[in-house]
DNA sequence: TTGCTCCTCACGTCACGTGAGGTGGC
DNA sequence: TTGCTCCTCACGTCACGTGAGGTGGC
């Protein structure tokens, strides 16, 4: 009989573990003196204690291993709750591997550019919105922003006229752009599940989307331009291919913060995973 | 301006999580109701909150994250903590990946039996330890019984006279077993760091061991064959090799414990890894 | 008598989740 | 007035580790 520090030794398992486990019913003493409460262990006990030790080795938890040492539990059981465990162990390797590769990714951005990116690009799942918009094909950038105006003002005016329950924010649509020009379409976000029908109206489906937050002068078209250009790389980087048209939501338009005039703007672009070969 | 619930929705972000960042000072509203309490935060806030996720994601703890966004850390920190972290996550993959294995061998070894195997292999790192012992090449496995005997005699004879302060345990060191015959080694252990020296005393060192404990009758030749055969399977199975003389330690003598002749022994090969390819 | 070992609480870990019990705004 | 949302405690998770404060055996 062993008191248990001396068990503790020969077991390489702490003295505060075996009262964990003796607390538990998992692995109780051989004996235990009534007066002074000292725990005795025997060698007895030593095919019990590895069992769990095997088991524990394979990533379950205290109570799994109670439960299979105690409960006569048959070889089928058993081999359910080890395939469990693989799938559970392929799991965690394949988000770990991902984990690093993001890791990676960041490491080699901040060694380029000496200093932590000045944004963060982030997978989101978009729920289902309705909107009000109109849409055109703009057959050159100069003409961006005049015809930008016009599509809005049409669809302020319906929004008026019809008393649609706009929310307030607006946001552009770009379907493509090629040699004919530039198809965007703008909207805005109209509220709860079902608005009046009509023109214009139409239901954004849900997407997984690329998102990333700018906060800054709308007017500054080299910072988002830029960002556009950076979405597109971390798609690249990540394995997603692009399966539709981008978003610009204009979630505050700028205003004097004491600092300039800041908006926040949100760039979307809905993406899906390339499967890797 | 948003409730805590409607920037929950927007951020995918749970409620309880957004009162968690509150109170560690990491995410904090930007206003908060005299009166009621109620928390108010706006898009202003996106971008800290998405790097705030982003650094999650890559697996930093929400005290590391507070660290490098409020304390103005430098990029070459930064690196350092990425280059921490991907040495982590590749121990991780690794770790992930051989429990995988174990889980996998065990689960094609309670198909091929049927049931959990009644014997649990560890690995465990053996402490230095001295010995008294007596070596014979025994030229048959017939004589290894009336040998052995002798070889303890021997010992016994020397603990008595010399008083050598040997724990009562005893053990058998198996170093060849070739057409000569079985080259066995009989031996006490003795306590303390440094016993009286002498004929026959000597350290064993420190060394992995690749274990199991064997519980029943010692005359019962099958079952510890079976067991030094099962040993070996795993040591090749789990990518060691055999890398020196093994032990059979009778941990405790057969004894009558109310169901039979009952003793405890140990098998232990000594091992090592081999390089994967 | 002095260390050494052992004992039993009680609390901490990490990032929240899960109620309980209560209040403010439409 | 009734839901709905929000609030603040307080406790649980998992496998122990880390003391604090005290006692038994050589």
């Amino acid at each position: 009989m062993f008191k248990i520090g001396d068990f503790s030794k020969l077991t390489h398992v702490s003295v505060k573990a075996l009262h964990h486990y003796d607390a538990l019913g998992l692995f109780q003493p051989m004996q235990v003196d009534e007066w002074t409460g000292y725990r005795y262990y025997s060698f007895e006990q030593l095919p019990r204690l590895n069992r769990i030790l095997a088991l524990k080795d394979l990533g379950f938890s205290l109570e799994q291993i109670r439960h299979v040492l105690d409960e006569a539990v048959g070889a089928e059981e058993i081999a359910g709750m080890l395939r469990l465990r693989q799938a559970e162990l392929e799991q965690q390797v394949e988000d770990s591997r991902e984990r690093l590769k993001r890791v990676e990714m960041r490491l080699s951005l901040i060694q380029k550019e000496g200093k932590m990116p000045s944004h963060e690009i982030v997978l989101k799942s978009v729920v289902p919105i309705w909107v009000v918009s109109a849409r055109e094909l703009v057959p050159s950038p100069e003409q961006m922003r005049e015809r930008c105006i016009a599509l809005m003002q049409k669809i302020d005016e319906a929004v008026k006229n019809r008393k649609l329950p706009s929310t307030g924010t607006n946001l552009a649509i770009y379907h493509s752009n090629s040699e004919a020009g530039i198809d965007v379409e703008m909207a805005y976000f109209l509220e709860g599940d079902n608005p009046p029908q009509g023109e214009g109206v139409s239901k954004l489906p849900a997407i997984e989307m690329a998102s990333v937050v700018y906060r800054g002068s709308y007017d500054d078209f080299a910072a988002v331009g830029a960002l556009h250009v950076a979405l597109g790389q971390w798609i690249e980087a990540n394995g997603y291919t692009v399966v539709g048209a981008s978003r610009e939501i204009y979630l505050q338009p700028p205003s004097n913060l004491g600092n300039g005039l800041v908006g926040v703007m949100e760039l979307q672009y809905p993406v899906e995973k390339v499967p890797s070969s």
